[in-house]
DNA sequence: CCTTCTCCATACAGGCATGTATGGTTTTGT
DNA sequence: ACAAAACCATACATGCCTGTATGGAGAAGG
């Protein structure tokens, strides 16, 4: 027939360009992992037929080239300038956590996925790693500006951003309240410096809006004992 | 003709098990991923026709299954045990950096495969998800054992293991030396105790021998300086 | 209005993996 | 030594995915 290019719910016809063909590339990536993104899905996602890809694409690998350059372009800026911006550590790690929280569920699924491709793929694992040699410096950096020396500030900026790793690849899901709930302690826990409680009353209301401030629930044992053996 | 299994370098030809499969494809998935382990490379890795596989399992699907059950049983096992058997953290943290350390390189990569391979199926997801659960539960049990309280302690083992998890995650490979070189630092992040010289002297001496402690080397600054600031 | 790109549908060829059927070969038990 | 069971080879049917070839529909531009 040749009339069919239309979407899931039988919308529009609207023509396809390279660029929505990688957006979905990159969905598909994000939520089954490289080995869905095939183009027969794709298509088919899409509401076309495969035609339409080799028009656009020399080849399925053309895109996955596509992808890699794509991720390495967006998915590392937001967290360096954040960290950049901070004059203190604590500060830093607060807005790394806002950073991480807020980008949800899609950049970190991402960053996952990426991981997991790069496992079989030599150009991704070079453009993780570019990723992550960034992000580690920068987070090392503010840790520097601190007061730490540089091999105490490497090492806490690892523990620090290997953590955060740690939270995408188990597939930790907490809500923005437990997080925050939580903060004193991670804050305490990565940089060894105390969250000041007017610092936290700021953080808590950024990020939760005025609504009284919910006790970390769930996995955690509730009671909260004064004194601090040890 | 029928006669033609033997090893890849045509040695022998000692029939197969069900565990000989499984023993292979274990390796398959830690060294390429779950999607590489196909009954027909397998069969190939073997010396073998894909006839056998189909005799000693049912499908690739129950062969999967196998791998789950196989790598619950044994890859859990040695760190909690470890961890137990620590009277204090830092002893703890220092244990698990062997146990780390020491399975190099085959466990490590069959986490990560395993947990790669958690983002596709359901069963796999489980099966990490009740590990993860039984080694924080260990590690946060040493921290309380050394009188942190329980909400403090559950963060600190969260931080300290997926600070492992990331290790493994982004492929950092060190060597000993260097590992042990940054302990003290580790210790301190982790616990914010400090590592007594006398017992990093003999941590150091378990794992490396008499050999003189080597400065950690290549993505560090090389200086140390006495004075700590802050 | 008619040509020229742009974008897509359809059809074909080939590769690779799975699963099944069947028969041959080697071990094992007696 | 012989029958039964364990183990493996070979061949066939099928499904999924890729890449290419070719022609048709729709928008753009003179």
């Amino acid at each position: 027939m040749g009339v069919a290019n239309e979407d899931a719910m039988g919308n529009k016809a609207r023509r396809l360009t390279r660029a929505d063909w990688i957006a979905a590339a990159l969905k598909l990536l994000a939520e089954e992992g490289i080995e869905a993104v095939r183009v027969t899905s794709l298509a088919a996602g899409l509401g076309v037929t495969r035609g339409s890809f080799y028009w656009h694409f020399k080849s399925r690998d053309d895109l996955l080239r596509a992808l890699i350059a794509s991720w390495e372009r967006t998915n590392t800026k937001a967290l360096v300038e954040a960290v950049d911006a901070c004059e203190n550590v604590v500060e830093s790690v607060l807005a790394l956590f806002e950073t991480w929280m807020k980008a949800e569920p899609f950049a970190p699924r991402l960053d996952s996925a990426m991981r997991d491709w790069a496992r079989s793929s030599k150009a991704t694992k070079k453009a993780v790693e570019r990723a992550d040699e960034k992000r580690l410096r920068a987070i090392a950096a503010s840790f520097e500006r601190s007061g730490f020396e540089p091999r105490e500030a490497f090492i806490r900026a690892r523990i620090l951003y290997f953590t955060q790793v740690g939270y995408y690849t188990l597939g930790v899901r907490e809500h923005l309240a437990e997080r925050v709930g939580l903060s004193d302690l991670y804050v305490k826990g990565f940089t060894g410096l105390e969250l000041e409680p007017s610092i936290r009353e700021a953080y808590s209301r950024r990020l939760l809006g005025d609504a009284p401030e919910v006790e970390a629930s769930t996995c955690l044992p509730r009671r909260r004992s004064a004194r601090s053996k040890r």
